[in-house]
RNA sequence: GGGUGGUUACCCAAGCGGCCAAAGGGGGCAGACUGUAAAUCUGCUGGCACUGCCUUCGCAGGUUCGAAUCCUGCACCACCCA
């Protein structure tokens, strides 16, 4: 918290580097100007950033802002991030076309600690400052609510694309929801921010903050927006609800795997906006001449180095490899079995097996896996589609289902 | 307060007395193919002691030989009018 500031860069430098993967700087200007002046005089910039803890997985898509504003303060600015455990409360509808489900305080508790631990793999938490909006909403009055709902009107709450979307499809619009974009103002009047992150669709609510901070006396802040990261999928936002996303918290192998599956498309914005790898160089690996395969491995273990280090990215992409390869993974789990499970002559029905290994939930699933070819065993991985094979169980017996389970079968008593 | 529409499997959504374990799409799983766990194509996608049996269509009752489908009540969601 107290450590000595580190001398700050120019500001064309600076902004160099801040200009990276940005979507918008409103107003541009403002904020070069802000720029100039704390190197002048030596005082960081506020730059602040709320998450709403209404899940419990980060994903790369909100690396996205959190690796700007840990650009910021690697520049020797100050990271301020707002946990909104009260406008989750609330649910921002941004970019959604339907409300979202709102939260009990209880919830809300719970994952903002688990999102916190999550956010100190990108950003220093010990240089940020962490403030909850419930600090100060928790003491708000029914009068300051009144208060600040005469700051604006209906027509200017619906103006927002999203509102306006589901008022003329009319679908349901809540008069809690029309006061997110206030909450999330207040809060930078609140903790007086020079500058806000927040993705493209975020703007609106990053607007309203200036309106509230002139009211109250304060130089407005500036708006910097990132672009949406697409998901895994190539096409639709990175999300939870969708099922495409990179969680920071996943394994090495897991992320790793996620990024070669991308479809090629997406790559350059994920270089831009996920790695530090110069813009030169993304030129180059996604010029002709590269193997989009090997770009992509690049990619990869840049992304993954970030989460879990240099050794297990290397280490996720070699296994990567060998699978692709068809090869067996290096390290193949050890799974017991015990001997009940078999009948005299120490074999089972190979549905019953991969439900005992836990490769599939149910015999009904494991017949269908073992129906479609999904199912070999041995060192000679000989493939048994009959459901009703018996299978001699040996102590040592390779067993897979589909590509990527596979285990060692160890029998106990 | 009044009116209308809705609640179906992981999600969306069809079905409106038997041919319904329930169309179609998404997602997922498996197979083929491939630079890839991309794209494409194919199959599967409630459970089990699986040519059969059991449990599912908001909840609880009822009508019927037979209900996801009809009736009654309840709960929840939404829209419209006030």
């Amino acid at each position: 918290m107290n450590e000595a500031p580190r001398p700050m860069s120019s500001a064309a430098d600076q902004w160099e580097t801040l200009r990276r993967g940005i979507d918008a700087v409103v107003p541009e200007d403002e904020f070069r100007k802000k720029l100039e002046r704390s190197i002048a005089r030596g005082v960081p910039l506020r730059v602040k950033y709320g998450i709403d803890p209404t899940g419990i997985d980060v994903h790369l898509g909100h690396t996205v802002p959190l690796r700007k504003l840990r650009q910021f303060q690697d520049l020797g600015h100050t990271a301020v991030l707002i946990i909104g455990n009260y406008t989750a409360l609330v649910g921002d509808p941004s970019g959604r076309d339907e409300t979202r489900a709102s939260l009990t305080e209880a919830q809300v508790e719970i994952n903002a600690k688990d999102y916190l631990k999550q956010v100190g793999r990108i950003i220093d938490l010990d240089r940020a400052e962490v403030h909850h909006n419930g600090d100060w909403f928790s003491k708000w009055s029914f009068l300051d609510v009144l208060r600040l709902m005469r700051s604006t009107t209906i027509g200017q709450i619906s103006a927002r694309e999203d509102f306006a979307k589901r008022l003329r499809e009319a679908k349901p619009v809540h008069l809690s929801e029309c006061l997110y974009p206030l909450m999330q103002g207040w809060d930078s009047v609140e903790i007086k921010a020079d500058v806000e992150l927040g993705g493209t669709e975020q703007l609106f609510n990053l607007l309203v903050a200036r309106d509230l901070q002139q009211e109250q006396g304060q130089e407005p802040q500036v708006a910097m927006t990132m672009p949406i990261l697409v998901g895994t999928d190539g096409t639709r936002r990175m999300g939870k609800s969708l099922g495409n996303y990179i969680g920071v918290a996943e394994s090495a192998e897991a992320q790793f795997g996620k990024v070669m599956s991308l479809p090629d498309e997406p790559m350059r914005p994920y270089f831009t906006l996920l790695t530090d790898i110069p813009l030169a160089e993304v030129d180059r690996l996604l010029g002709p001449g590269v193997n989009p395969r090997d770009a992509k491995e690049v990619l990869g273990k840049a992304i993954v180095a970030q989460y879990h280090g240099d050794g297990a990215a290397e280490a996720a992409a070699a296994a990567f490899r060998r699978r692709s390869e068809g090869l067996d993974p290096e390290d193949i789990p050890v799974v017991e079995i015990t001997r009940d499970l078999l009948d005299g002559e120490g074999r089972v029905s190979a549905p019953r097996l991969i439900v005992a290994l836990g490769f599939e939930s149910s015999t009904s699933n494991a017949r269908r896996t073992i129906e479609g070819g999904g199912f070999n065993i041995g060192t000679d991985r000989r493939v048994i589609t009959d459901t009703k094979t018996m299978i001699d169980v040996t102590d040592g017996l390779l067993v897979r289902v589909g590509k990527r389970k596979i285990a060692r079968i160890k029998l106990v008593s």
